[in-house]
DNA sequence: TGCAAACTTGCAGTGACTGCAAAAAGAGCT
DNA sequence: AGCTCTTTTTGCAGTCACTGCAAGTTTGCA
């Protein structure tokens, strides 16, 4: 009983991480996050609470869902990109990548995170900081890409700007829904990539 | 007595929130962030574990110890720029000029913080969580400044990359003792205003 | 000296998070 | 099905950050 697919352990554990994602979300979007006890999210899942804490190790962590295995598969993408392609261009594909198959298969999910979001900006930050060993993964995968040495500061900081665009992308993003995420994502990441020196021509149209 | 210097009471008040910033650096970089309880550092500072709360928000808050004021200063600052100058070079200016005082006034407690965040990087990042009004401040600044309507993503990555520069600066500079973080700070932010599209050119030095 | 405002403090309580050890499944074997 | 090994779940006890409240204490000012 050994498929290359997925054993039932396997798959209880993924749907009990959804469910305790969801559970948070939801729970969150409704009452506010602060109003919501991790207690009440474990019941909402049906699992006791010390199992809450297995699957994630904060609150916060649940709340955004980051799936832990996000910064490898971007890592691997990166050093994986052609040679013609520029270290920049690399990490920008692998973010929007990822960000596109995110939203695809959550995009309800992200919708009450929005609302969550708009009352509580400081989670988002907070979400990334939890990330810090994936941001070293990047920024090695850059560097190696850049042929720069361990120190410059290039890979981090054109690790750090992605985030920093998601973060931006989303605050913009909670603001009004004529605009997909992923664009706000693109588009903030080609101003970092362009450079902010300058003020960008603004586009009429918008509501 | 209400001289327009500072009362007695003002004075206090300063020196007590001081303390309470230097124990929690002093002990954090002694026996670690977490191996250290707020009632440990209240009792550092010779005040009660309440007094701690009614100075900082959080633990995290007194590590980094950010001057609430910076944010109002920088955001006058930013207005109060020639017109020919760009936003960004305001926004520059006005971050350079903030960390520069900082530096200047209280080095030797970046020296024990380094310690700190060499250990936890992620408590950078959370320390600037916390700002988010003080990002909201220096973005609308920003947006005026650039003439561009509120919906913009610019302002808010301009800011925003603000701090992503510092966190990196403060990350590289965590690595050797050869370099200014003022310095570091100030690349970083060259770095944004160019743009990260390209690979920019290695200089030979450092260790 | 005396009063009001601003600070400090203790106390009781909530809730996130952890380590530990026992109970409950699942997996693989016969 | 029965048995055993491993993984997961759970309860429990405990620590610690953080909060509201209702005194105390200190400072500012007349």
């Amino acid at each position: 009983m050994n498929q290359p697919g997925e054993s039932l352990r396997d798959r209880k554990k993924r749907r009990t991480r959804a469910a305790l994602e969801r559970a948070t979300v939801r729970l969150a979007a409704e009452r506010g996050y602060d109003h919501v006890t991790v207690e009440e999210i474990a019941a909402e899942a049906d699992v006791s609470m010390r199992t809450f804490f297995n699957y994630f190790a904060s609150k916060d962590e649940a709340l955004i869902g980051a799936d832990p295995e996000a910064g490898p598969r971007m890592a691997e993408r990166i050093l994986a990109a052609a040679d013609e392609v520029t270290p920049f261009e690399a990490y920008r594909q692998s973010v929007l990548a990822e960000i596109t198959d995110e939203l695809n298969s959550a995009r309800d999910l992200w919708l009450l995170r929005k609302e969550v979001l708009m009352q509580r900006p400081d989670l988002l930050v907070r979400a990334f900081a939890n990330s810090a060993e994936s941001e070293q993964l990047l920024a090695n995968a850059v560097g190696k890409r850049a042929g720069l040495p361990e120190s410059h500061l290039y890979p981090r900081l054109l690790v750090a700007a992605g985030s920093t665009a998601f973060r931006c992308a989303v605050t913009r993003w909670a603001l009004d829904d004529n605009v997909a995420l992923g664009d706000l994502v693109s588009e903030a990441l080609d101003l970092f990539g362009t450079g902010l020196a300058h003020v960008p021509h603004h586009h009429e149209g918008g509501s």
